[in-house]
DNA sequence: CCGGTCCTTATGCTCAGACATAATCTAGTC
DNA sequence: GACTAGATTATGTCTGAGCATAAGGACCGG
């Protein structure tokens, strides 16, 4: 009488079966009413249980063809991006934003490949600075489409940086992030006091929303900056 | 007559409330049931809707308290760690590996604060690279703790990369991930083509075994590489 | 052998009801 | 006023039942 009746249990469960267990890389499981009839659980539990294993990577689901070990068990880590203000202020130091340079100008060629903009669109175009105690922490080079978003144009952000208006302002959307090494140009060399080419830690993001691009933006990062997760 | 009824449509729904609807940052919700009523559907419906939004990180649900809205209403962002060999070979292009070197020494102090060990216990260090259609695409420069897995000493790593053999036999655990951006070292330019002090972007892991660890990892990329994921 | 149609089956989702659990609030006591 | 014990309440989870949906497989005709 096992009555595991948990659903954590019964993850726990099959996760050891499938790492030290019999349930190897590629195998068939047996179907939530079997496993929920020998883990004495509600098929509803089995199938909860077997679904956060799948959000982990662990197994692959489709209808009729089976729950299956997938063959490269990827582990997916999760990486929570913060407003910098949080970021910065969670730390205990204190909060400073700044607003470089402000244009409103034709989308460049880059970027309207990138949004895919029609042609003489105007964006806006924004490079702000965010300070942790007074040392720059993170330089922010933001890209707005005003077709989408014409209220941008008005808006003032000399007191509040765009990440926290567009948060607050813009509805859900699809979301492209990435995360590279650059070396440093200018504008990082003047503003977070890299060395020119030194390594900088860039996280690039593109947020749409229904086909239409909202906003790019570059957040190149103080030198030494890491972006850390557990799980 | 809303008639939703299914979650998704539940989930949007009160995602446009919370940003652009009346459920600004700080907001409570009402609560299950009433949530329930008004969207008719089930309290279960409703639960799992509140669930997935509450994962996604923009609202916090405590019993008795409530449901509130995230005043920083982070969003999270999953990376999928695959194996190296997948990776590559999803791309169409072939995978070569090679074990540069293989050192049992003991831990030096640096590795020795990090993983937490005694004095004198022996480590394995290996350092191999990962090939993409001939050309280097990733340096691992592994640690393995052999007091926590002795058999690795006696593992043949000349064939098949730690990675793969790791995943396959230690079970469950903790793990931590970092990214960061480095300059170029020795190493690296020897085997990445990298000039010396040019930008790396790398990945550190730590796995632990119930407060045992089991090895540390630093990944380096090869020029221009990005990691990508949307959301 | 090839292709289409129908049947079967495993997962996906919803529901109503029930009990568990944590945290807040309230009332009572010293 | 401070502290404690119990009532209250919103979320957390489990159950068993049912229908929906995708997709593999069998059957059949050409």
């Amino acid at each position: 009488m096992t009555q595991t009746t948990n659903f954590r249990a019964v993850i726990d469960h099959i996760l050891a079966r499938i790492t030290k267990g019999p349930w190897g890389p590629g195998t068939l499981l047996p179907s939530e009413v079997d496993l929920a009839a020998e883990f004495r659980c509600s098929r509803s539990t089995m199938n909860r249980a077997l679904r956060e294993i799948s959000e982990m990577g662990l197994i692959e689901r489709k209808r009729k063809a089976g729950t299956r070990v997938r063959l490269t068990p990827l582990r997916a880590a999760r990486f929570e991006m913060p407003i910098v203000r949080a970021e910065i202020e969670k730390t205990g130091a204190s909060y400073r934003y700044a607003l470089l340079r402000r244009d409103v100008i034709p989308a460049p060629d880059w970027l309207r490949a990138k949004m895919n903009l029609n042609p003489n669109i105007d964006v806006l175009h924004l490079i702000c600075v965010h300070y942790a105690n007074g040392d720059a922490f993170q330089l922010e080079d933001r890209w707005i489409n005003l077709a989408a978003l014409p209220y941008a144009e008005t808006q003032d952000f000399s007191g509040t940086g765009p990440n926290e208006w567009l948060i607050a302002t813009v509805p859900f959307s699809q979301v492209e992030v990435s995360f590279c090494a650059k070396p440093a140009d200018a504008l990082t060399v003047t503003h977070l006091n890299h060395r020119l080419g030194a390594p900088v830690f860039c996280v690039e993001r593109a947020t749409w929303w229904q086909t239409s691009a909202i906003t790019v933006v570059t957040l190149s990062h103080a030198s030494g900056y890491r972006m850390t997760t557990r799980y």
